[in-house]
DNA sequence: GATGAATGAGCTTTCATTCAT
DNA sequence: TATGAATGAAAGCTCATTCAT
């Protein structure tokens, strides 16, 4: 392979690297502003400027673009719980920027949050083994805050997973009333976040 | 009109609403497990046995069977949750004890409960003013259940609206995780309700 | 057959010819305001206050009735042009009479005239003997009125048939651009429909 | 853009054009012998041997291809029409021609013919401004072979748009007549068209 | 690699018609 | 005789996907 043959064959990677992100900047857009079922591949190709069929050459089908898409704001979502985790102060007080962290980022991306955290009971397990690996990863980051919380002896509850899930519950609820039932009256966004975060973390705190 | 006419037509009108009852179970079931978008009128035919067309003479459009199954769901929901929030005894351990009542009823009625608090966002949208109606008054019980407590003077909070948002988040939280997790390693049902119930109670239990 | 059977069989074949009646009145109506392709059964029978089944019992399909309804219609023509035909006073002048009678039946029943006269080249020839016969005795009233103009000394032109066609030609012409062409702007209807006679008859008058 | 691809390009554009074309074709035949509604895109598909959602890959919907008829319909008419309406001699045997010549175009291209001119009330409605604007181009001609003859003080009648419009009745019902009611024991047909043409054309002579 | 025309299955909905009651 | 629930076919149209170029 002479110097000449790889530099072709880089850009050409690079050009081909390039389209891939447009129709997924595209997909991520449409997606997140229509719902998957929405959006068509044609709408998608329109608005990258490529034709339907292009779209094939860079993703194996629709489902592929949105797994795509789930995998990188999955990868998003544990790298900043995994930031928090590694804070120091108070481990109470890391435990609440830690679920202020995750539902902030729900609400941020409703429609990724939703595809990957809230898929229907018995649905068509279409979702890959590395999604499932990263949603335990991004568990994994909350139960270590927990951990921290009761090693400081700052925790209620002996159980620190019983803990960790019963505030994976209350943070997933927020987002999830907050994403899909968007009609309802709720007081100030933040101030029912705080509200929440505030009742969670006082009803686990040692007395 | 004799008594032979009426048995007939009593016979007629049985066949119909079990029909309607078989559209509704199918739709249930169908819109829970794939996603309201997902699942087309045909394949609701399909699998209650009818013809695509005999469901238009059942329901005026896709729309309105998901209405009624919403109408099905609060009609239970609220009932359950009424007779509650008239006990006597500590406004707190009643509060409690609704928390439980709408958890059970969610993981008792999964499909009931996905489709009609958990379905996609931009998804139905549309819901008719009873619907909305309807899902008011389910929230108004928890909402007396929270007035009583401050009332009794035994809330560490000022604003009733939000903590009563923040007592929904959170029971909405584990009922979706429960039903929509299921492959999940939670801790053992009961242990992770009633923990989260706790933390919850003691959250918002004034100091 | 005793006297109490045949006044039930009476009053029994009244009903029937009511509600008969009632079908035609509701599918004229409907037909002439919407053509008979938008017009269903469902929406006949609702107008007639029957149920769409019953229809069945009263013809034996949807064309049948817009049979039923031409041919009623084509007896009225028929006789208002038999009966100009026989008028007393000038040949001309009851030719004019006649194309005038044509075209106001034309304009009053559009529908009903397209459907009788306005079949497409190589439509299904589902017209009926009778409709022939019948669009064949109006012309004939026509062509007796030319006859007399010619008899009279009127004509400018020998053949008789060929006049009476070109006189049908325009009338048909008249007729046919004012009910399927309602968005084109023609001067006001009388005047254009006065004009194309005078056209007519003077075009044919003896000098 | 190298020779190669557009020559590639060429052909396809080229085969693309002749299924339109054959789209056109098929559509023309089956709406003027069943009439605009009865037509549907399922049958136009079959007729061409193409599947139904290719068709709108040429047209964008049912009502365009109608558009397109006509379109091409009255592009052919206002080329023969403009024609004459330029000819120099006398101007009543210029507009003898000018009915002769659009008569003949009836006949020659019934199909079109009736799509165009034929349709049933209440059916397309809709149509567009383009159309609406090329057949009143068509109309033009006539007119100002009208107006020529008033000018030419060859007119019996004051108001030139009146006879223009007794003049397109004429000629249109005679075309009407010929081509859809082939069954009708008609003279021979030059004949009855020059005997038609010259009762509209004395009709309206100056005395 | 990219195109875009074409497909065939699918959609929601409406319809004429049938038939058990 | 009349009912009206049910059917099966069809409507206009959109879609993910394929494939010759």
């Amino acid at each position: 392979m002479n110097s000449v043959h790889s530099m072709a064959t880089a850009r050409r990677d690079r050009l081909k690297a390039e389209l891939r992100n447009e129709i997924l900047a595209a997909a991520r857009d449409l997606f997140a502003r229509q719902g998957y079922e929405s959006v068509s591949i044609r709408k998608i190709a329109e608005k990258c400027g490529c034709a339907p069929g292009t779209i094939y050459l860079h993703f194996e089908d629709k489902d592929q673009i949105l797994s795509a898409i789930c995998a990188e704001t999955f990868a998003i979502l544990k790298q900043r719980m995994a930031a928090i985790s590694k804070d120091s102060g108070d481990p109470l007080e890391r435990l609440r920027r830690s679920g202020r962290q995750y539902i902030q980022f729900g609400v941020d991306h409703p429609y990724h949050y939703i595809v990957t955290f809230g898929v229907a009971p018995g649905a068509p397990a279409n979702k890959s083994d590395a999604d499932h690996q990263a949603g335990m990863e991004c568990f994994q980051s909350l139960r270590e805050c927990v951990q921290s919380c009761q090693q400081a002896g700052q925790l209620r509850f002996a159980d620190v997973e019983e803990v960790a899930q019963a505030l994976w519950a209350t943070t997933h609820g927020i987002v999830m009333l907050l994403i899909t039932k968007a009609g309802f009256p709720f007081v100030e966004q933040t101030r029912l976040i705080e509200t929440t975060l505030d009742m969670a973390i006082e009803g686990i705190r040692a007395r």
